[in-house]
DNA sequence: TCTGGGGTCCTAGGACCC
DNA sequence: TCTGGGGTCCTAGGACCC
């Protein structure tokens, strides 16, 4: 006994380029691209010629010469993402929002008053055209995966429900790129083994996947082709990182250019903390080099805070031990991510140490690595959470 | 193919604790 | 004094998703 599809995956279609449509009904009908550097979405009029999101915007003019491009509007975006959020946890109690554009419901227990999964499913999907103006897909199946990938092939403006006697059916003839997990590099892995298929996928043992995958992604991956997926729909999730970033062209910048763009980005994230009552303990510095290659720096502290200028603080720090090597190699992005977020209700006034403080002790505990040698104190953080705040700085032999 | 902006989760090593 | 196992935290990087 399986148990029932009663898990809905709703993904509005071609969401920006949606929006661009409903509210310019010139571009109806017609190929639209959002965004000029990159393809952020295209309409299904654009990706017919091929258009893909994430393409370079040259190459996707090349291949759609009269599509209308046009700039992103973020704003219209996250309103029309809340209009149909709502109408959402107005069918459900249970919504586990994924991204912008997609969710997961579970609807299991609203047979008695709102009827079958597919009946509320067809339902959501006319309330969301009729009330936001948006198409939107959804796949009903057992479990999350299942719906997710029943939604996708639904795709544009479709319901599809995978019933649990047709799972099998359904999934294993699908290439494995359609797991939700497979990328580029794990497809590439699979390929090299001729594995091309789900089902082919399912025939492996485990323990190979695992080999072959890592340990994690190999079982994970390994459970999801043999239609095991265990995930709860959960509405209560909350964020755990927020971050923003900037691309900077390839033009040389300098320390102070630098220094002002992150300002911005610190300032913005750290607005976005206290609105939503939040705090974080890990700032980190991403960057991306002239030749586009990536790297993180990253600090954490002991107490969470949401001021700017503490953050901004930790931020700086990271950009000035970085600069000699952005200086060598060209800058290309810099971004800021906050993790480790707490609900700033959390947070108790009477920590022992806070980011002030904590200034301080570093600076102390610099003066014990020249007096002893870097060997003789431990990192700041931990010497920190030792030590107390009461206790003297130096280490005992002193 | 000259490459945005916002996220999630996993891995691996070092340091440290018990 | 030497050694070990198990666990946590931090940092950095990587794959993936929309």
């Amino acid at each position: 006994m399986r148990g029932e599809a009663t898990v809905l995956h709703a993904d509005l279609d071609a969401f920006f380029a949606s929006v661009e449509q409903r509210d310019a009904p010139a571009l109806r009908g017609r190929p639209v691209i959002v965004g000029g550097g990159v393809v952020l979405a295209a309409s299904y009029e654009a990706k017919a010629r091929g258009v893909r999101t994430a393409m370079g915007g040259r190459q996707a003019r090349d291949l759609c010469p009269e599509a209308v491009v046009v700039p992103p509007r973020m704003e219209a975006y996250s309103a029309a993402s809340k209009d149909v959020f709502a109408i959402f946890r107005d069918t459900s109690p249970l919504v586990e929002g994924l991204s912008i554009d997609e969710a997961f419901l579970e609807v299991g227990g609203l047979r008695r008053i709102a009827g079958t999964p597919e009946q509320v499913a067809v339902r959501l999907r006319a309330r969301v055209l009729s009330e936001v103006g948006l198409p939107i897909s959804v796949g009903v199946a057992r479990t999350k995966f299942l719906a997710k990938v029943a939604s996708a092939v639904s795709k544009p403006d479709g319901l599809l429900v995978v019933e649990p006697d047709r799972e099998e059916a359904f999934l294993l003839p699908l290439p494995v790129e359609r797991l939700w997990g497979v990328g580029a590099k794990t497809a590439a892995k699979l390929h090299g083994l001729g594995i091309r298929t789900v089902g082919e996928l399912a025939e492996l043992e485990a323990a190979t996947a695992e080999r072959l995958l890592g340990k994690a992604a190999g079982a994970h991956l390994h459970a999801l082709a043999r239609l095991r997926d265990p995930r709860p729909v959960e509405p209560t999730r909350r964020r755990s990182s927020i971050g923003s970033q900037r691309a900077l062209g390839s033009r040389p910048r300098t320390p102070a250019e630098l220094d002002l763009i992150l300002t911005q980005l610190v300032d913005r994230l750290a607005r976005r903390l206290r609105e939503g009552d939040r705090v974080c303990r890990t700032v980190v510095l991403r960057l991306r080099f002239g030749d586009f290659e990536k790297a993180t720096r990253s600090r954490t502290v002991l107490s969470a805070s949401d001021r700017t200028a503490v953050l901004l603080g930790v931020a700086r720090d990271l950009l000035v031990a970085a600069l000699p090597e952005i200086e060598a190699r060209g800058i290309t992005l810099i971004g800021i991510s906050l993790s480790q977020l707490g609900r700033a209700a959390d947070i108790t006034p009477e920590l022992p140490i806070n980011w002030g403080e904590e200034a301080r002790l570093d600076t102390a505990l610099d003066a014990v690595r020249e007096r002893f040698g870097a060997t003789s104190v431990s990192r700041a953080t931990q010497l920190g959470r030792d030590t107390g705040w009461d206790a003297p700085l130096l280490p005992e032999h002193e």
